[in-house]
RNA sequence: GCCGGGGUGGUGGAAUUGGUAGACACGCCAGACUCAAAAUCUGGUUCCCGCAAGGGAGUGCCGGUUCAAGUCCGGCCCUCGGUACCA
């Protein structure tokens, strides 16, 4: 504890607002985080996910970008060459939403958004080389996603089919999924359909089997986020099977299972097969039905929770294994946008087809059973298992195993020609094409026969007007001739411009590799060889697979295109959890409204739990809707901007890297600030008091003992655990803890013997090194404080003194029988029996073994000796 | 539905390779300082029994492996994220 008359001059309180303006000036005008391309020095690229320019920084953002700059900053102190840039993915839906709402163009609202956002970005303090900033509604910036698509079409990894969207049939306009509440359009409340439309793909599929092969080799990913990825692109072996139908075109199925052909008892197809679409020609009850399948969303979780329904087609189709004729059934559940659109049923076998089948009393036949002669009831229950089975009732193929059964059963359909052995994947093509207007144009001109060309690389880019007015809900784009009306490239003759904009997935999925060469007049130049791959990526687990896996493919596509040079954008991921939120909403004329918590008065009971809550402008109750991930769309955002203004940015950078590990879901509370702001200012004191004083010797004395030896030791195993923890486990929360602890024991720390201040001043300097990544502002004011001329910025990491670290006895846990007992010590080089003994001999555990006979001593070296008794 | 996480005191969380459950904080309680408040400092704080020493229980639920389980295995429950047009 510092005691009273050391204080030999007043020390001027902390003053976040001002410590940290004049840091950042500092690092302004020494041009700290403006980097270039440097051979000689080791570089290390670390990027944060752009953010959505959504109006404010939500506390989510703060957590990510201060993840990012803690590693970019402890990194740099390593002596590398980091580069941390920061842009904006500013297309998409929300722009057009305000413009509807508030009749502002979006681009007005993006870019004052963009400039709001930034200053706080700014406000801080990350260490980003603003000079390489972008924004993807910019045209510099997407001219170049434009040029890069036409090169796509020219390989014909692009291409234009027909796809269903969600279709509001009141408002006239194609929906997301998030704007489907409930089956019904959220504003106009109208039920919603799908709706067939052509659409532009990337042939992402022709990516399928590398970019699975790689998942194996990115160590540097969490598993979590590989499997993911594996099972999103679902590689399966399979065959498709031809069964022949009398009088027509024979229906090609696909299946993984061709070990239980003979147990397929009836066929199912799509709404839109054309086997559907013909019986509904003929039959109004199956042109109804069509129609009803229709009225879902599209949305693959909805699909998969509603009830399964069908109707048979009045068709049989022949089982090409026992020559048997199966029905042919219309169901919801079979999409045609996957395999065949048609499947073949084996409710023995199957879950969904075994309760498709009880549904509507189709039969349920057994072909496959435990190789055990175990009997199922697969009237009961379907029995799916591939391992310890064998085929029965299947004819020649019975008696087999899974793989026997699979092989002959596919080399036999293979000789008949009616089947072939496939790879298949559950990665499908990725539909880029939006019908809206706040995107990238997608650079096509169609001519008079309805002819596909892209616009010529001299001709980009294809402007997107940004002076629009909203007219209704619809893409101004969609009806203004100005942008439509174009002429033919090579032909001259009047042509039309593609009015749909790219999928903003398009914009983020080569932005990394943007910020590597600003201003470059083509896509990407040299300077991206240096700098990707990106080794440190940061962002939130929700863009596990979608994000992630079409960065991944974007990014083989142009080493393909000899823009880069390596196979992988990511070396290393971090996923950040999610920051989540309590929603509150209400529901009125059929749309709902989503309230921020700040607008509303939570009611609890005497034990805390909430009981309901009030929309604070009128006292009327609104809905609790639950906790869920913060966003605009739920209202649910916290806004840091309080914690800035009241703590500064520092506390606020503390107080979220110290709130939980960066991986882990922190589920939002206003409470806990109040310590890392408590923790600063007392750092504060400490290190104000320290400088006040005369300085140190600069040296130690070559042995410290006792008190000051301790410290030492704790500093050193305190540098060990931090640097482990930053550069290793990033776990920021427990480094941070540990430099509490140290912090707690240099006040307990009594400074009177010669060479104590000296030791002292080691543990003030390493702790600001350690902090520096955290909380920069403080640490640079504080440092300059202590009279160092060098920035802390510009200071290497500290390193740990290996001979501070030994001890010359150690304390364990004995126990008895598993349960703790009590604590001896021991010489640090004790001997098992040296442990044993002490163990034995402590009262405690005399006491609990008297009457017993000892039967073993295990003894943990540095940690424990258990002692089993009986 | 399917895929991937998570569940530990009043709260956020710690326990890194199977080895002391609750580090470090928040909050709360008591005390010091103060006319008072704020700030600061000291002590206490998983639950139950006990004056204490100490004992018992305890990491979502049920069962298992082990000298030893928050951690490993089997089966459940709840919850969050993703589910291809939110970003």
């Amino acid at each position: 504890m510092s005691t009273p008359e050391r204080i030999t001059s007043p020390v001027p309180d902390y003053d976040p607002e001002r410590v940290e303006r004049e840091a950042q000036q500092y690092w302004d005008a020494q041009g700290t985080f403006e980097v270039s391309e440097d051979p000689e020095r080791e570089k290390f690229y670390c990027l944060c996910m752009l953010p959505y320019p959504s109006g404010r920084l939500h506390i989510g953002h703060v957590r990510n970008y201060t993840i990012g700059d803690v590693i970019g900053r402890y990194q740099r102190m390593l002596g590398k060459n980091v580069l941390q840039p920061m842009g904006w993915d500013a297309f998409g839906l929300p722009a057009e939403n305000a413009a509807i709402q508030n009749q502002v163009a979006p681009a007005q609202w993006t870019y004052a958004n963009i400039d709001y956002m930034k200053a706080q970005l700014q406000r801080l303090g990350f260490g980003y080389d603003w000079s390489r900033e972008l924004a993807t509604c910019r045209p510099d910036y997407y001219r170049w996603e434009q040029w890069f698509f036409t090169r796509l079409m020219d390989k014909g990894l692009a291409y234009k089919k027909m796809a269903v969207v969600n279709w509001d049939p009141v408002e006239q306009t194609v929906l997301a999924n998030e704007q489907v509440i409930e089956g019904r359009g959220w504003r106009s409340g109208a039920l919603v359909e799908r709706r067939e439309i052509p659409q532009w793909f990337l042939k992402i599929t022709d990516y399928a089997e590398e970019l699975l092969a790689w998942v194996d080799r990115l160590d540097g990913w969490p598993d979590s986020v590989r499997t993911m990825q594996r099972n999103w692109i679902g590689r399966s072996e399979g065959v498709e099977i031809d069964f022949e139908i009398p009088g027509g075109e024979p229906l090609r199925v696909y299946t993984t299972r061709p070990d239980t052909l003979f147990g397929a008892t009836y066929m199912a197809v799509a709404a839109e097969h054309p086997l559907a679409k013909h019986a509904a020609q003929a039959d109004p009850a199956i042109a109804r039905f069509v129609e009803e399948c229709k009225r879902t969303n599209t949305a693959e979780a909805e699909l998969e929770r509603m009830e399964k329904l069908g109707m048979p087609l009045g068709i049989e189709a022949i089982n090409p294994g026992n020559g048997e004729r199966v029905p042919v059934w219309v169901a919801n559940f079979v999409l045609m946008g996957y395999g065949t659109g048609a499947i073949m049923s084996v409710p023995a076998h199957d879950e969904r087809d075994h309760a498709f089948a009880l549904k509507y009393g189709l039969e349920i036949r057994q072909v496959i059973g435990p190789d055990d002669g175990t009997q199922i009831d697969v009237q009961a229950a379907s029995w799916t298992s591939k391992d310890a089975m064998l085929t029965v009732n299947s004819g020649r193929f019975s008696g087999l195993d899974h793989r026997a059964a699979f092989d002959a059963i596919a080399t036999h359909l293979e000789q008949q020609g009616k089947g072939e052995r496939r790879v298949n994947y559950r990665l499908r093509d990725w539909g880029v094409s939006r019908q809206r207007y706040w995107g990238c144009p997608i650079p096509v001109i169609y001519d008079a026969d309805g002819g596909q060309h892209p616009v010529a690389a001299e001709d980009l880019p294809v402007l997107l007007p940004e002076d629009v007015e909203f007219q209704g809900v619809n893409s101004p784009i969609k009806d203004d001739p100005a942008f439509i009306e174009t002429v033919v490239p090579g032909s001259g003759e009047p042509g039309r411009r593609e009015t749909d904009t790219f999928d903003t997935f398009v914009d983020s999925s080569w932005y990394y590799a943007r910020y590597c060469c600003p201003g470059a007049e083509t896509m990407l130049d040299e300077r991206a060889r240096y700098w990707l791959p990106v080794d440190q990526y940061i962002g939130g687990i929700e863009h596990a697979v979608l994000h992630l896996l079409y960065a991944r493919f974007y990014y083989k596509a142009m080493r393909d295109e000899g823009l880069v040079d390596s196979d992988e954008p990511f070396t290393n991921l971090l996923t950040q959890g999610m920051v989540v939120a309590e929603t509150y909403y209400r529901d009125e004329d059929g749309r709902r409204t989503f309230y921020n918590h700040t607008e509303v008065d939570v009611e609890r009971d005497d034990k805390g739990a909430v009981t309901g809550a009030v929309l604070s402008a009128d006292g009327q109750p609104v809905v609790v809707g639950g906790i869920e991930k913060m966003s605009k769309s739920k209202n649910n955002g916290v806004d840091p901007q309080q914690m800035i203004d009241r703590y500064g940015a520092d506390t606020l950078r503390l107080f979220m890297m110290f709130a939980s590990p960066p991986d882990q879901m922190l589920e939002w509370k206003d409470a806990g600030v109040e310590g890392a702001s408590r923790f600063l200012r007392s750092l504060w004191r400490t290190v104000s008091r320290h400088a006040a004083d005369p300085a140190p010797a600069a040296s130690r004395p070559p042995s410290v003992e006792g008190a000051a030896r301790d410290l030492r030791r704790k500093l050193h195993e305190t540098i060990a655990k931090v640097s482990d923890d930053v550069g290793r486990r990033y776990k920021f929360n427990t480094a941070i803890a540990a430099i509490m602890e140290l912090m707690n024991e240099l006040g307990r720390f009594d400074a009177s013997a010669p060479g104590d201040r000296t030791v002292e001043r080691e543990v003030i300097d390493n702790v600001l090194l350690m902090l520096a990544p955290i909380v920069p502002h403080l640490a640079h004011a504080l440092w300059q404080a202590l009279g160092h001329e060098r920035a802390i910025v510009e200071c290497a990491w500290p390193e740990v003194d290996e001979a501070a670290l030994v001890r010359d006895h150690l304390e364990v846990v004995v126990q008895v029988n598993g349960k703790l007992r009590g604590r001896v010590t021991v010489a640090a080089d004790a001997s098992q029996e040296d442990y044993r003994a002490a163990a034995i001999a402590d009262e405690n555990v005399q006491r609990h073994t008297a009457g017993k006979t000892i039967r073993k001593v295990i003894v943990v070296p540095g940690k424990l000796v258990n002692v089993v008794a009986a």
